[in-house]
DNA sequence: ATAATATATACGTTTAAACATATATATGTC
DNA sequence: GACATATATATGTTTAAACGTATATATTAT
């Protein structure tokens, strides 16, 4: 089970706290999804997902070619509060306004999963 | 006002974070009471607590010889909230319970601050 | 004024994180 | 099979955090 310490070190980077509060707000997102929206190179968000799946505190899934990455599901509750009160302070931030609106506006997104 | 980003990079080392912890469980203590608790040399808690102050975590009030840290009472809802979420994460630690104790047990404490 | 206690800071060193670039692997298309 | 796209990893470098030791400052007691 994730410890407090392994979950706010997972926090504690700036591009992954960007790419988890994506996902937070998103739901599950490809790498290149994230690359778009953040505007770093690719093994960049590479590597820091990697991290994160790691310590669990995202798992992925491959679809063809992408490969997608979402929150653990099965984080034990205080996590869950803590991403909850970590999303609810980056609402008001200017990046995390900012990543969203890129997110929303990348033109060529691999595909919309909802309606799958 | 405090970013999740610092809050989040406050949290992210061992000793700031066990600091945090017994300050949000017992309220307010001081440096002499810290550095027993956590059985860790007085500069290095010291310089943690410096930096929780600088990024506006903690308040520090002087009483005497001794100098007392406590948790800034005026951040935000969100930032309480995740220190909350991350209390109770701690609650389940070994780690965090020999804390306590060690504290509990501690034989010389300044004072009984709550009957003063 | 001297000594003792509590705390803070400065300094040089060590450890660890993050990085960019290059390359490897996997999937899909022609 | 050859090529393109998406993603992962390896390597060497740079940056930043944390560290221990030594010392400075503030308070209290004698």
């Amino acid at each position: 089970m994730i410890t407090p310490e392994t979950l706010l070190k997972s926090l504690a980077d700036q591009t992954r706290l960007r790419s988890l509060m994506l996902l937070m707000q998103e739901g599950e997102l490809c790498v290149c999804e994230l690359t778009h929206a953040l505007d770093l190179i690719q093994p960049k968000i590479s590597r820091h997902l990697a991290s994160l799946r790691d310590m669990q505190v995202v798992i992925d899934r491959r679809a063809g070619q992408w490969i997608y990455y979402s929150i653990n599901p099965k984080l034990p509750d205080w996590a869950n509060e803590l991403l909850k009160a970590t999303l609810k302070g980056s609402l008001t931030q200017k990046q995390f306004k900012a990543d969203i609106k890129k997110l929303k506006n990348m033109s060529n997104r691999p595909e919309n999963r909802l309606c799958a």
